[in-house]
DNA sequence: TACCTTTACGCAATGCTTTGCGAAGCAAAA
DNA sequence: TTTTGCTTCGCAAAGCATTGCGTAAAGGTA
């Protein structure tokens, strides 16, 4: 900027307030400024621009894990989103551990990022570390896992539409008795998915069964086993909605090592859109998120925060659809005397 | 700072160096400065930080995309690493296109990272734009995919190694026609695991079949198809090397498809360990690349690059070695008489 | 001509930390 | 006592961009 002021025989005050677009400079001299900084390929120091304004070009994002379909999926359309808006993105994982969590905001704070998006931790149970993001004026915006019953901005899925959905897909197969495999019930996503569950049956009319909704920590192990207790039942189920993909693939190893045909004797659905529910025999009908799209949205409500300060902003939350896909693992021969029956099978 | 400095009667010089641990600083002084700056809870703040020294705690990197199981896998070890010591991570995509990777490029330096770390992009095939990193004296380390025949430093897999391990570990199993599903050979990865297929080939002493190897671009359905053409063959093959694991499932299907028993007729091995191998029916035997150790051993390099400052440093190229999964897929009965019989089933 | 308003720009301080050079204090050596 | 050397610390500049306040020139009005 020096160097540019000299040439030009005006102070760095003009410059900087030329590339800035400053009402106090003249058109034909803010022409000046950017051609000549266009010549000299100048590139403003974002740190020093950063240390004055106290914001700098950086988002923060904390995620529980990278690895996995889903994270990754959702930091590909944050960082497509940030980028296309001239921000850089920070990432840290906490771990599922909230010691971490923690520890990740301090950085991102010292890093002085514009602004945080964070999916929670599953050992997440108090909020207090984010209150400091306000103090300093720091926006925020939660997507997936959100804190609930509080003032925050978010970005989710609707969890209970997609349970619902699944839930009245495998209805309309016909299926009498619907287990459900559930999340950690701290966790608003596996909550809502259960109520997805229960709001289908009651509006089929069926009668929630409370022992054929078992509570596991989404493992396929974990989940193999709740479905064997499942089919020790008097009565068993002919149907598993799971709340996650590796759970349905646990529900269904199990079944078939019993010698049950999927979907004939029991049906399956997962939650998630893995990447092995289309490799698997069958394939795994299940819930796709559109991950993208929620890192695309989540991106776009923070930098709205960012631009118009965050305080006095009433806090808001969207909603994306999520979709169901239909593919073997739930596809039965369709009774056509059903009336239930509108489903439409995917190619 | 000056808030310790006041307190403690002394300069914010005396504080900046005795939290820096500088030798001019008595033990006592500093150990009342740390304990005052505990107390205070003083954070440093790292855009001053960054701004002063041109250095900051920032490493870059960037991947041809961050979905998909490997390059997750990699940025969740290059972050876990980064972040134990005191750095945090700025990821970008490429999304396979060298222009992005310019940019990329750009707005890394303009983040003013200590480092950067690069996975090339598909469509870069000049490299000057590395060039400006040497330029303002920040280190570089590829990973995975890198610039060949250059002086870079580099962290990459032992393609060759994995490719061989594969192949042999199908000769001990007793297979007699080994046909290879290649991948793209302008990449190296693929160039060199071809390479070790023939290199365990020529080892037992079976001539190499042109006929056996089938290029395709790595798709399941392009390899159910090779596969079906291998089939076809007068003396078709009774294992598939396939480079890697979406190519091997497909390769499997079809085998399937056309009555042959896995891995009794056709015995398969795959490439990445796609989260699917351990899915499928049967459990895919495939090559793990142990993609958190690479994002690890990327960063030590770069940090210790960092470290002795980049300039008049030989370039060092790293080399991981794979590990052979033994699954299902390829674990035939093993015929005690084979002399080659020395591969180790893992539970 | 005297006075006011706009427009266009500069001065200098600010944000926070780091560092080269210099100096004070004190003990050991001459 | 003087010299030498070491330890310990401060001054002030530097790193780069931003901004409140002030000023000068240009244009307009009574």
């Amino acid at each position: 900027m020096a160097d540019l002021a000299r040439e030009l025989g005006v102070s760095t005050t003009t410059i900087s307030r030329a590339l800035s677009d400053h009402f106090s400079i003249g058109p034909a001299m803010k022409q000046k400024v950017l051609k000549l900084a266009k010549k000299y390929n100048y590139q403003p120091n974002h740190m020093a621009s950063a240390l004055r304004k106290g914001k700098s070009k950086l988002l923060g994002v904390i995620v529980p894990y990278i690895e996995g379909r889903f994270f990754a999926k959702v930091v590909h359309g944050i960082e497509t989103a940030a980028t296309k808006a001239g921000y850089n993105v920070i990432i840290c994982q906490s771990n599922e551990d909230v010691a971490n969590e923690r520890r990740n905001l301090e950085s991102l704070l010292s890093a002085q990022v514009a602004g945080v998006m964070v999916s929670l931790s599953r050992t997440t149970h108090e909020f207090h570390h984010f209150d400091k993001l306000r103090d300093r004026g720091v926006p925020l915006v939660f997507f997936d896992r959100v804190i609930e019953g509080n003032n925050v901005n978010a970005v989710l899925l609707d969890d209970r539409e997609g349970g619902y959905l699944a839930t009245r897909h495998l209805l309309t197969q016909g299926c009498q008795r619907i287990a459900h495999l559930a999340g950690p019930q701290h966790l608003n996503i596996y909550r809502n998915r259960l109520q997805g569950y229960f709001d289908a049956l009651r509006e089929a009319g069926q009668p929630a069964d409370e022992r054929l909704v078992r509570y596991t920590d989404m493992t396929q192990a974990q989940s193999a086993e709740a479905t064997r207790a499942l089919l020790a039942l008097e009565s068993p189920p002919d149907a598993v909605f799971a709340a996650g993909d590796y759970s349905a693939l646990g529900a269904m190893q199990e079944a078939r090592r019993q010698g049950l045909c999927v979907p004939t004797d029991m049906a399956i659905a997962g939650f998630s859109n893995e990447a092995f529910t289309v490799v698997a025999e069958p394939t795994i009908t299940t819930v796709d998120q559109h991950c993208e799209e929620m890192g695309q949205a989540t991106v776009r409500l923070l930098l709205e925060l960012i631009g118009v300060g965050s305080n006095a902003f009433i806090p808001r939350q969207l909603s994306l659809r999520p979709e169901l896909l239909v593919r073997d693992s739930s596809l039965r021969e369709v009774d056509e005397t059903q009336p239930l029956a509108t489903a439409a099978a995917q190619p």
